[in-house]
RNA sequence: GCGCCUGUAGCUCAGUUGGAUAGAGCGGCAGACUUCGAAUCUGUAGGUCGGGGGUUCGAGUCCCUCCAGGCGCGCCA
C-alpha cells in the first residue's frame, strides 16, 4: 500500500517537474519526515532541482506542491523548511485499502514477471565435513534472499554448488584411506551405521588429524596430490570413495539445513562440470573472442591468463605498466583448469551461455513436497528446466571478492555486458567467536587474542561451533523456557514450540547483522530470547493472534468482515488521528516497501529491522489499549482490524525471515 | 607494495544511498503484573559519529589526508 503510493508521488512529482519546468527528472528522492505530524513521505528532490534551475528550493517546491494533487491514499501537501514537500496521506483510506489487499493468511504470491528467473546460490558447503555457523550465515541469508524474491513475484531457483572432486574431500579420503586404512566398505558402514558417531562429525575429526600429518610428515602430502588425481579423473577406488563420502555429507548438509526451514532446487556438482567438459565450451569462447590470451613468455609461459587492467587501450599503456600488467592465470602451463575457470564455466551455464547442459536426477525430497535434484551425467528424462537465469546472486563470502569480480570481467569481455550486471556477488563477512567463547570451546588464547573482537576459527585445527551442536543447544535452552511457562503439558508440542523458538532464535541472529559486519559468535547472545530477538518478534504475533481467538470464542458469530461495517470513514478516520494507532497502521503499511528496500539495497537486515520496529509499535499498542476490555463497540471494531493488519504484516515478514510461528508461547 | 572493507553511547550494532532534533537492543538506575499471559511495557542517564582538512543550502553518509584494525592480491580450492 506505502509502496503504491510512493511509487505514484514518483510520478506525479516528475510529470510536474516537466509540465511546468520542461526537465527530466530521472530519480525521485523520498524520504520520511522527522514526524508523523509532517507527513509521512517527503519529497527532497527540489533541493537538486535549484541547482540545476537556478531557483530558490523553497519558490520550486511551491509551484510543484500545487500540481502533485491527486494522488490516491494522500490527503494533502505541505510545505516545509527550505524546500521540502510533504505529504500526509489519507489515513482512513490507507487504513480501508489495507483491510482490502492484506489477506488474512500470509501466503507468499505465486510468481507474476513471467521471463525474469532468478538464479540463488548459497550454501555451497564443502562435501568433507559438517558445517558450521559461519556456513549457516550464508544459508540464512541466501534463503532469505531467495524467499524476498519469490515475494516480489520473481521464479527462484535456489542453487546449492557442491565441490565434490576437490582438495578437501580429497584430504577425507586421505584420511580414511591411509590414516585409518579403512576400505569403501568401511566407510559405508560407518555411514549407515545409526548407532555410532554421525558420519559428519567423524569426518570433522578426521580432517583435523590429516592436517596433523601433513604438518608432523610433509612427504604425506603426495597421497593428496595423488588421491585428488585420482578423483577428478573419476575412477578408481578412491574416486568411489570420495563420491560416497560427500553424497553422504551433502545429505546430511540438506538435513541440517531443512532444520532450519531452508530448501534447495538443484545441488551442483563439480564432478559434472568436469566429466561434461563445461570448460571446454567456456575455453573456446574465451579464446575466440580473446578474453584469454596464451602467454609465449615471462613468468606465466605456456599459461592462458585473463587481463585484469581496467580496460585501457595497449597502445595507450607505458612499457612498464604492461610489463607488471595484472593477470589471472586461467589454465595452468600442464593444462589444467584453476578454480575461477571452472567457475567462469558454471557461470556462463547460468545464464545459459555455455552451450552445454546438465543431466539432473532426484536427490532429496522435502515433507512439503518440494523436490531438490542433483546433476548428473545421465539423467532422468523429464527433469526441470534448471538454470536459464536473467539475474543470478552468489552468496559467498567477501575473501572470495577478487575472485568474483574475475568472473564477472570475464563476462565483460566475452561482451555479456547486461548479464555482467545481472550477476550479483552477494557479500557477507564471516562468523568469528568472541574471545570469551573461544577460551569455553578450549581454545588457547594469548593476550592479543583476548584483546581483538573476534577469533578467528580453523577448520583444519577442527575449531569452531558446529551448526547442529548450536541448534541442539538452542532447543534445550527453548525447551526450558517453555516448560518454566507451563502453557502445555504435553511434550511433544513443548519440544515443537521448542523448535520453533530455537530456530527463530538463530535465523533472527544471523540476519540482524547487516552484511559488512563481522559476527563475533557468543552463546548469551545467540541464546538471547528477549529484546531484539527472533523470540520477541513470534511472541508478538502470538499476542496478537491470542486477541483474535479470545474474541472468537466470546463471540462466535462475530466476523472481521462486520467490523469493518461498523465503522464509518470519519469515525476511523478521528481515531486513527492518534500517534500510536497512526503509527501502527503505517508500519503494517509499510510491508512491501520494506521488501523492496532490502532487496534494492541488497540487505536482508533491513527487513529484520522493520520486523523489530513493527513488533514494537504492537507492543506498545497491546499494553495502552486493552483491546477486549474496550466498552465502546465502534472504538473496539478499529482496535480488532488493527491487530488483525499488524499481526498479517508482521507474520508476512516473519515468513520471509524464515520464522514460524507457534501457536502459543 | 597494490586493492577492498571497517571505525557511531559502557558493550553489540542500526542509520532508508547527501536531508529536518544521530537511534535501537543489552547492561545501569527508577517504575508497571488479581490484566488480551511480564519472552512485555514506561521513564531516565549515557555521543568531539577515530583525528584533521575540503566539497555545499545541508555531511555519520561524498572527496583528500593521517591514525587504528580486518581481509584479499597462488600455475591452492
Amino acid at each position: 500500500m506505502f509502496l503504491e503510493i510512493q511509487q505514484a508521488t514518483r510520478e506525479k512529482f516528475a510529470k510536474a517537474v516537466q509540465e511546468i519546468f520542461h526537465v527530466e527528472v530521472s530519480e525521485v528522492a523520498l524520504g520520511f519526515p522527522p514526524s508523523p505530524e509532517m507527513g509521512e513521505i517527503s519529497i527532497t528532490s527540489c533541493f537538486d532541482l535549484a541547482k540545476q534551475l537556478r531557483q530558490p528550493p523553497r519558490k520550486l517546491a511551491e509551484q510543484v506542491a500545487a500540481r502533485l494533487l491527486p494522488i490516491e491514499g494522500v490527503e494533502r501537501v505541505s510545505l516545509a523548511g527550505a524546500g521540502y514537500i510533504n505529504l500526509h496521506l489519507d489515513r482512513a483510506a490507507v487504513f480501508s485499502k489495507l483491510l482490502r489487499t492484506r489477506a488474512t493468511s500470509p501466503k507468499t504470491p505465486a510468481p507474476t514477471r513471467t521471463g525474469r528467473k532468478t538464479l540463488v546460490e548459497h550454501t555451497s558447503i564443502n562435501p568433507n565435513k559438517a558445517a558450521h555457523i559461519g556456513h549457516l550465515r550464508n544459508a540464512v541469508l541466501g534463503d532469505t534472499l531467495a524467499r524476498l524474491l519469490r515475494f516480489r513475484g520473481d521464479e527462484v531457483e535456489v542453487q546449492n554448488y557442491i565441490d565434490n572432486t576437490g582438495v578437501q574431500v580429497a584430504d577425507v579420503v586421505v584420511g580414511f584411506a591411509h590414516l585409518e586404512k579403512k576400505s569403501l566398505a568401511d566407510v559405508r558402514k560407518l555411514i549407515e551405521d545409526s548407532s555410532g558417531p554421525r558420519f559428519d562429525y567423524y569426518c570433522w575429526d578426521l580432517y583435523a588429524r590429516v592436517f596433523q600429518r601433513y604438518e608432523a610428515q610433509p612427504e604425506s602430502l603426495s597421497l593428496r596430490a595423488e588421491t585428488l588425481k585420482a578423483i577428478e579423473e573419476g575412477h578408481g577406488i578412491l574416486a568411489e570413495m570420495a563420491e560416497v563420502i560427500s553424497t553422504a555429507i551433502a545429505r546430511q548438509h540438506l538435513e541440517t539445513m531443512q532444520r532450519l526451514n531452508i530448501e534447495y532446487d538443484l545441488l551442483v556438482q563439480e564432478s559434472e562440470i568436469l566429466r561434461l567438459n563445461f570448460w571446454q565450451s567456456a575455453f573456446d569462447l574465451m579464446r575466440q573472442t580473446g578474453a584469454i590470451q596464451f602467454e609465449e613468455s615471462g613468468k606465466n609461459r605456456g599459461c592462458w591468463v585473463m587481463a585484469l587492467g581496467d580496460g585501457a587501450r595497449a597502445d595507450e599503456k607505458s612499457e612498464a605498466s604492461a610489463e607488471n600488467e595484472d593477470v589471472k592465470i586461467i589454465v595452468r602451463s600442464n593444462g589444467t583448469v584453476t578454480y575461477v575457470g571452472k567457475d567462469i564455466a558454471y557461470h556462463l551455464w547460468k545464464f545459459a551461455l555455455l552451450g552445454r547442459d546438465f543431466q539432473y536426477h532426484r536427490f532429496y525430497r522435502y515433507p512439503g513436497g518440494r523436490e531438490a535434484w542433483r546433476t548428473t551425467v545421465q539423467g532422468e528424462s523429464e527433469s526441470p528446466a534448471f538454470g536459464r537465469g536473467r539475474e543470478a546472486y552468489a552468496v559467498i563470502d567477501t575473501r572470495q571478492s577478487y575472485l568474483q569480480d574475475v568472473v564477472r570481467r570475464a563476462f565483460l569481455a566475452l561482451g555479456y555486458t547486461e548479464q555482467a550486471q545481472n550477476l550479483h556477488h552477494f557479500a557477507y563477512e564471516v562468523v568469528g567467536l568472541s574471545p570469551r567463547c573461544a577460551e569455553e570451546m578450549g581454545l588457547e588464547l594469548d593476550e592479543e587474542d583476548r584483546s581483538r573482537s573476534y577469533v578467528e576459527v580453523s577448520g583444519r585445527k577442527g575449531q569452531g561451533i558446529k551448526a547442529d551442536d548450536l541448534i541442539q543447544t538452542l532447543i534445550e535452552r527453548a525447551l526450558e523456557e517453555v516448560q518454566a511457562r507451563e502453557m502445555t503439558s504435553d511434550l511433544e508440542e513443548q519440544q515443537s514450540i521448542a523448535r520453533m523458538i530455537a530456530v527463530s532464535a538463530l535465523r533472527y541472529f544471523l540476519l540482524k547483522y547487516t552484511r559488512r559486519t563481522i559476527i563475533a559468535f557468543d552463546f548469551k547472545d545467540a541464546l538471547a530470547f528477549e529484546g531484539e530477538t527472533g523470540p520477541y518478534l513470534q511472541y508478538t504475533v502470538v499476542r496478537a493472534l491470542n486477541i483474535l481467538r479470545k474474541r472468537q470464542e466470546a463471540h462466535p458469530d462475530s466476523k472481521p468482515e462486520q467490523w469493518e461495517t461498523m465503522l464509518s470513514r470519519d469515525q476511523a478516520a478521528a481515531m486513527l488521528a492518534s500517534p500510536d494507532l497512526w503509527e501502527l497502521t503505517l508500519l503494517a503499511a509499510q510491508l512491501e516497501a520494506a521488501v523492496e528496500q532490502t532487496i534494492v539495497s541488497e540487505e536482508p537486515a533491513t527487513l529484520a529491522k522493520y520486523a523489530f520496529r513493527l513488533a514494537q509499535a504492537f507492543n506498545n499498542f497491546y499494553h495502552h489499549h486493552p483491546v477486549l476490555h474496550e466498552p465502546d463497540p465502534v472504538r473496539q471494531a478499529l482496535l480488532l482490524l488493527l491487530v488483525q493488519l499488524a499481526s498479517n504484516a508482521l507474520h508476512q515478514a516473519l515468513d520471509l525471515l524464515g520464522i514460524q510461528v507457534p501457536s502459543r508461547m
